[in-house]
DNA sequence: GAAAATAGCTTTTTT
DNA sequence: AGCTATTTTC
């Protein structure tokens, strides 16, 4: 029996209601994560059929997190034929599938935010950055609330907007020609699919019977739609799924997530049921209290209170420090004497702030004292150039026609292909509507392009035809092994970059071939539902590089690489959404900082706010706000406004910061010498 | 005139 | 820390 007394009233209400609409509106700390997976587990105690549960996140980091904590409810073999992954991780599979029915082959490629800046570079013919982004920003958004091209036109208001709409139906042919699709469109064409194809839905539906969806506020229109499309009509059946999420935790609006979403649910789903969790397991009341008082200030959907059974607990603290330098150093001296007296570990400290440049001060400081720290976030391992260099070969080999692949594979390593012949080839290619890969192949090309070059094209070329085609049969790392000997990467690097870089680089690079070649002989649940085909193999098959490629476009975090949270953890507020820590430092709290000040356009006090409730409800067992009444602003210090949040929070802001930190700081080493 | 150094400035982030 | 604009240097 899953349900047991470890859960509480409404989190069992949550977990038993299964045979209609549900939202769950799961306050911080409340045990959300929990109800999902004891809601699985129960689905499946009823008679679900686990390959017919599907459990929608946000990342993929949340993904693995949910099959990590699922591993310990239900057995190894429902596990595996459970949905759980991204909106996008399933739009894609639905893609995969179903790719004829849009045109696609199903080997399309998927492109990353990069990709799509040089599409839209080599569209505009521009090298306006901001141009360029703005136009991407705006493409995004007609794809998230499912503009056509005309219906965009209509809204349009700027210059930008009057030229993105142009630019969007050139934009989607480029793609549709390039067979690749980009991360909206993981959402945004299995909508279009299931919305003009009858069967097609009612097959998804009938696959996905029950939808469970974590962190609903950050919902997109455009995902709602796909939720609703594969929940079903409520008119003509009862659509079963819950939705679980917390709206005065939405700090996702300025990419597009509607909070609204939640009220559009009851406005939809008329027989759906409420349920609120408001018992905190993590913080102590003072924190709770804070929490409270502070999010009251908010218009809201819903209206919830927070308790705990937890106590009183430490007094919420507020310091008014000098400077930024001040207040870093301020922070970890009293992070060092707290830890000293509470005997505690460095991890169970976070210093959490609004925007990434301010963890440079505690980075400086933290170094120069030798105190060990995480920074939280950063620069993806897919992210890095030198991954991306690869990721292009193994793109272009999988599918020929992606031609931002060809560009960067053609020209990284230097191998006689320069800048002049790839714009031939370009308008070479364009003018007779063809890849760049297929146009290397035509024989008029000799006409435009001279010998020598032509030469190291098509010995490029020939050298990935070559791939492409073993690539169906033979095993991932005897090409992996060929690829690189041809890439002569690693002499490369050496010749680029110094000898640390390159060092670092091939370090990368070599970590990278070991995991994929890892990946190729023992697949693992999350690639089985990203690959297409061969769902109920149950063998250990290595896979073979095609395979691999196209799971590759959507891992963002190295599954092997566990970063060690060891030392100080330093975080933005956004990225420590979903964790929390014994004790938390919020810095910068301040006028300008947060709430976020422009100058030009009013941010969202609201969303603001919520991003300082998060901040807030981090905390287990202390909490210590701090804000700088000076800051150094173009060359002179500019006096500092604290942020009204903490006023709002019942807070004085003015609390006297008493003791110098430097000289505490080299007592507190003295002492622990 | 081009490369190198330096000063100034950052919203938030995922797929 | 990383990116850009500006200044300095050869």
């Amino acid at each position: 029996m899953i349900i047991n007394n470890t859960l509480n009233t409404a989190q069992i209400q949550a977990i038993k209601y299964t045979t209609g609409p549900c939202l769950v509106i799961a306050g911080a700390g409340s045990g959300k994560t929990r109800v999902i997976t004891h809601k699985i587990a129960y689905l499946i105690e009823q008679g679900f059929s686990a390959k017919n549960i599907a459990a929608i996140t946000f990342t993929n980091k949340a993904a693995n997190e949910m099959q990590e904590r699922l591993s310990k409810l239900i057995n190894k073999n429902d596990l595996k034929q459970l949905t759980v992954c991204t909106f996008h991780a399933l739009g894609l599979k639905i893609l995969r599938q179903e790719a004829e029915y849009i045109g696609f082959k199903p080997n399309f490629s998927i492109f990353s935010s990069e990709d799509v800046y040089s599409v839209l570079q080599e569209i505009l013919s521009t090298t306006d950055k901001s141009l360029i982004k703005s136009i991407a920003h705006c493409i995004g958004n007609y794809k998230n609330n499912l503009y056509t091209p005309d219906m965009a036109l209509n809204n349009a208001h700027s210059d930008i907007e009057i030229q993105a709409c142009k630019i969007y139906p050139i934009y989607l042919q480029t793609l549709k020609a390039y067979q690749a699709v980009d991360f909206d469109d993981l959402i945004k064409l299995p909508c279009e699919l299931l919305n003009n194809n009858n069967q097609l839905q009612i097959k998804w539906q009938n696959k996905l019977r029950y939808i469970l969806v974590d962190e609903y506020q950050d919902t997109n229109l455009c995902q709602y739609n796909l939720l609703k499309l594969l929940v079903g009509n409520p008119l003509e059946k009862m659509p079963l799924f819950t939705a679980v999420g917390d709206d005065d935790q939405a700090i996702y609006g300025w990419r597009g997530a509607s909070s609204d979403n939640l009220k559009k649910l009851s406005q939809d789903f008329k027989a759906l049921q409420v349920i609120k969790l408001e018992q905190n397991y993590r913080s102590s009341n003072n924190i709770l209290k804070a929490a409270n008082t502070l999010i009251k200030n908010n218009t809201k959907i819903f209206d919830k209170q927070l308790w705990s059974e937890h106590g009183s607990g430490d007094e919420v603290c507020v310091y008014a420090m000098n400077d930024e330098e001040h207040e870093a150093e301020g922070i970890i001296f009293r992070i060092s004497a707290h830890r000293f007296e509470r005997k505690t570990a460095w991890e169970d400290y976070a210093i959490l702030y609004r925007s990434n440049y301010q963890s440079r001060v505690l980075e400086q400081i933290l170094r120069r004292e030798n105190i060990s720290y995480t920074l939280s976030g950063g620069q993806s391992f897919f992210e890095k150039a030198e991954i991306k260099d690869i990721c292009a070969y193994l793109r272009l080999i999988y599918n020929t026609n992606d031609d931002p692949a060809f560009i960067r594979a053609a020209t990284t390593p230097k191998k006689g292909i320069g800048s002049t012949t790839l714009t031939k080839l370009g308008e070479f290619a364009g003018t007779r509507k063809a890849s760049l890969f297929d146009a290397c192949f035509m024989s008029m090309l000799e006409d435009v392009i001279n010998s020598q070059n032509l030469f190291s094209l098509r010995d490029f070329v020939s050298f990935i035809n070559d791939l492409s085609d073993k690539a169906k049969t033979e095993p991932a790392d005897i090409l992996l092994k060929e690829l690189m000997n041809y890439m002569c990467y690693e002499s490369y690097l050496y010749d680029t970059f110094d000898e640390k870089t390159a060092r670092n680089k091939w370090e990368n690079v070599t970590e990278f071939i070991l995991w994929l070649k890892s990946k190729g002989t023992n697949s693992t649940k999350l690639e089985q539902d990203i690959s297409f085909e061969n769902q109920d193999n149950l063998g250990n098959k290595s896979k073979n590089l095609i395979e691999l490629t196209q799971m590759i476009a959507l891992m963002t975090i190295l599954q092997g690489k566990d970063k060690q949270n060891s030392g100080i953890q330093l975080s933005t507020l956004h990225a420590a959404k979903g964790l929390e820590f014994s004790h938390v430092f919020l810095m910068g709290i301040e006028e300008g900082i947060l709430p976020f000040d422009n100058g030009e356009k009013q941010s969202d006090i609201e969303e603001e706010r919520r991003l300082m409730y998060v901040g807030v409800t981090r905390a287990k067992k202390s909490l210590h706000l701090s804000w700088c009444k000076q800051r150094k602003k173009g060359g002179q210090k500019t006096s500092i406004d604290p942020s009204r949040f903490l006023s709002e929070m019942n807070m004085n802001p003015l609390e006297k910061e008493k003791i110098n930190p430097k000289v505490y700081l080299d007592m507190m080493k003295e002492m622990l010498l």
